[in-house]
DNA sequence: CGCGGCAAGGTTACCCTTGCCGCGGTGCGGTAAT
């Protein structure tokens, strides 16, 4: 695993540049991020090639947007010149015209994968609202094979399905018939934060990339460290897609830490917090009950407070995000399945009870505060014990007794097992298996069919072999998850400034102090280094045991470095110069 | 990994410590019961 994608495309943008809003039509509220990556190239408007006019009158025709921004732009030229992209720009960034624009210009269906049937309704909705062309969920909600005729007679250019439907061979070869011409994955960090055991089918979306024919693909998200990038373009096989990130600083958020010993002592704090401030917020917690005992707290204060959590009735959850939409509610309190979906521009403040499991989901969450650019406030209420739960989430999910009697079973079988049959010859559920086996594929062992079945690798190693080999790939990832988490903690307790630390993750340089967080407002954010010497910014190091690394940030005392196999690791920089050597 | 709840134990009339157990997040899809 290399860590050499670009960061960001900076030929001679201008940090800071903004455009004011306004000029690009209705389908940019709530754009508030600074572009501090920098705008392609001079102003856009000039060097239009055949493409961007197509483009441009595309926009403006079928949508009646006026201008495209030159991420967007940009992004869109790849793809209608037959090459991948990733593309990590913030929510309310303008991501979604990205395929919507190419795909009518290209001849064949535009297949999009997402996670959420809700996301895929809002997304058909609003595209039939817009008259531009025929679009359709394919899910459990509705009939799926009305679906997919709709999209074989040609009646819808955008199709909507998860990564489950697209791990049904039929619905595959169903779409593969009508020859799409572009793949969009949305939300595509699912593909780290859940692919591994959650939803295993997002592994596999690599694989119907294939069968798809591979068309240009565009993969979407509004936050990615390097390693999720990395992750992200391995697995769907598209390793040479062009990365464009943008706008990432969000300089009208203030950031603050807050440090508790006790339990009852944050809890307290973090409800009077709340009860005091103005506008419309969102509290993160760790836990369901907690949800409701935060909730019924911040009731107890006079605010208008409701919970949130996948454990509730889908009317109650869809009431509650409608009444926070519409004004009706002061602060919803919340599990990590309040997100996807929101974009609401003035929410004022986003507080949490305790961290997530890392700093891509944290940003992602505070990222849901100061959409319109007014200032709004992201405060962590931490405890370090708090991160336990992290780490048990993060936890050993690998079984090598199981792996190695479904490698046996496959084997001994000869041919084509069906995975419903495996599932019952070992006895687990299906998500299990699903996970297990996405392992054992990794080791080369087992192969799976053009039709779905499971068969045992000609040339691949022992079952005992492949056992111990998922084994050690498991053990690879939780190292990675580790160190996502260490960072989380080194977020919360660094002393320098906060901004700093979250841009650097993203591997954005940022060295001075943003005089918008905690530390800095305390004097204790250390003088910014100039990045001179020779662990600057993104240099590439070898480290004895560790191996390859990429330098991630710098400050007054130690480095962190990124290792390919081993993930973060801070060290003093007393002590470099002997472990480590630049490459 | 850290917690809350409960039972057992210690030594003692109601109360405190110790130890063990179970629990904790995210959504798809398909099936069963009304």
């Amino acid at each position: 695993m290399g860590v050499t994608q670009r960061f960001g495309s900076r030929s001679g943008g201008t940090p800071g540049d903004r455009q004011s809003g306004g000029t690009w039509g209705g389908w940019t509220r709530g754009w508030t991020g600074s572009w501090a990556n920098g705008w392609a190239g001079g102003r856009f408007g000039r060097r239009f090639g055949r493409r961007a006019r197509a483009l441009r009158s595309t926009a403006r025709d079928a949508f009646g947007w006026q201008q495209l921004r030159p991420g967007q732009q940009e992004a869109m030229e790849h793809l209608l010149a037959g090459r991948d992209v990733l593309l990590v720009m913030p929510t309310g960034g303008g991501k979604s015209a990205v395929y919507q624009v190419p795909g009518l210009l290209l001849d064949g269906p535009t297949v999009v994968v997402s996670p959420l049937i809700a996301l895929q309704r809002d997304q058909v909705m609003s595209l039939l609202k817009a008259g531009a062309a025929g679009a359709v969920a394919v899910n459990s909600a509705g009939s799926v094979e009305a679906g997919l005729d709709q999209v074989t007679a040609g009646a819808a250019e955008y199709v909507f399905l998860s990564p489950e439907q697209l791990a049904k061979p039929d619905v595959v070869e169903r779409l593969a018939q009508a020859r799409p011409s572009l793949i969009a994955v949305d939300e595509a960090h699912c593909v780290s934060a859940w692919g591994h055991d959650f939803r295993p089918e997002y592994l596999r979306l690599g694989k119907v990339i294939e069968a798809l024919g591979h068309p240009p693909v565009i993969a979407m998200t509004a936050t990615a460290a390097p390693t999720v990038r990395e992750e992200i373009v391995e697995s769907l096989g598209i390793m040479g897609a062009q990365q464009i990130v943008r706008g990432f600083d969000r300089p009208n958020l203030d950031l603050e830490v807050r440090r508790f010993t006790s339990d009852d002592d944050k809890r307290r704090a973090l409800a009077g917090h709340a009860a005091a401030l103005e506008g419309v917020g969102l509290v993160y917690v760790a836990t369901r009950r907690q949800a409701e005992e935060y909730a019924e707290a911040l009731r107890g204060r006079g605010r208008r407070a409701e919970p949130y959590h996948a454990g509730m009735a889908s009317k109650e959850r869809r009431r509650i995000h409608e009444m926070f939409q519409d004004d009706d509610l002061d602060v919803v309190v919340a599990t990590s399945a309040f997100g996807m979906g929101i974009d609401k521009p003035d929410v004022r403040y986003v507080l949490h009870a305790a961290p997530p499991e890392s700093l891509d989901a944290y940003y992602q969450e505070i990222g849901r505060a100061g959409r319109d650019g007014n200032p709004a406030a992201a405060v962590l209420f931490y405890r370090p014990e708090d991160l336990g739960l992290r780490k048990f989430f993060t936890g050993g999910r690998a079984d090598e007794d199981l792996m190695r009697r479904m490698a046996v079973v496959v084997r001994e079988h000869g041919g084509e097992v069906a995975s419903a049959e495996l599932r019952e010859l070992v006895g687990v559920g299906a998500a299990k298996l699903a996970s297990q086996l996405n392992l054992l594929e990794r080791t080369g062992a087992i192969e799976v069919a053009h039709g779905g079945g499971l068969r045992y690798a000609d040339d691949g190693p022992s079952p005992d072999e492949a056992a111990a080999r998922a084994m050690e790939i498991d053990a690879t990832r939780h190292r990675l998850e580790d160190s996502r988490l260490a960072m989380m903690r080194g977020y919360a307790e660094t002393t320098g400034c906060r901004r700093r630390f979250l841009l650097e993750y993203f591997g954005e340089p940022y060295e001075r102090a943003c005089g918008a967080c905690d530390t800095c407002r305390a004097g204790t954010a250390a003088t910014p280094e100039t990045g001179d010497g020779p662990y600057s910014m993104h240099a590439s190091v070898r480290h004895a045991e560790w191996g390859h690394g990429v330098v991630m940030s710098r400050e007054a005392d130690r480095i962190t470095v990124l290792f390919d196999e081993v993930g973060y690791k801070t060290l003093a920089l007393g002590v470099v110069d002997d472990v480590l050597d630049l490459t």
